[in-house]
DNA sequence: TTTATATATAACCAATTGGTTATATGAGAT
DNA sequence: ATCTCATATAACCAATTGGTTATATATAAA
């Protein structure tokens, strides 16, 4: 699991990612920022959570979304490698050089 | 077009554009790689043109594929701003920065 | 307890994806 | 001209995706 190469496929679902990159919000509040309906909505958050990117929280009747850092900077990081390692670019071997080196750092 | 989160949500697709990046390849000699059938590599292949990201060269009775290195380049930076973008990742800031200093440049 | 609102679920639909097999076409080699 | 091999295309299939509307359920507020 964590397929991030699914999670990031749509570009609803990557706006929902931009929006609980800032802070969290409840399914409704979401909802709001879009026009299709709640099950749309609903359906793009399930995605998410399947591939471990956003957490759920109960809040009484709401529920809080919110983004799991840990698991796309992970999720991220594999495909920095898998499609970065691909461009012969210079600043893209830099890149992965200093990625390395700080590997596994929390802060 | 160009939509970089389309081409590399296949995993066949990343393997194609991984041997691409080695160096050129006939389509058997792509079919080969693989245990699925010709047609569902050759549709494989169609994505990649379609988002620019292979290009296809004539050659008697061979379809020769390359990568399209600088369509990739430019598809990865769009990812990693609208991606990378989410993270509170110091190191991933001063990758961002690092890539904006230098953007547009060719070799 | 009724009402309002948040969320969940079901049923449905069209388009896309990822695969298959079978067959056609194109072009170089014999 | 025929054979062979590379590629193309067609028809088909099942699963997934991205959406809809309608309705059910849960919980807080009146």
């Amino acid at each position: 699991m964590t397929d991030i190469y699914r999670a990031i496929a749509d570009p609803t679902r990557r706006k929902i990612l931009l929006l609980l990159s800032r802070h969290e919000y409840t399914q409704s509040e979401l909802v709001d920022q879009f026009t299709i309906s709640q099950p749309a909505v609903k359906k793009h958050i399930a995605i998410l959570l399947e591939e471990k990117l956003v957490s759920e929280r109960r809040e009484g009747r709401f529920r809080v979304y919110r983004l799991n850092q840990e698991a796309l900077s992970d999720g991220y990081q594999k495909l920095q490698v898998e499609i970065g390692g691909l461009l012969e670019d210079k600043l893209l071997k830099l890149k992965a050089y200093v990625e390395g080196e700080h590997d596994g750092e929390d802060d």
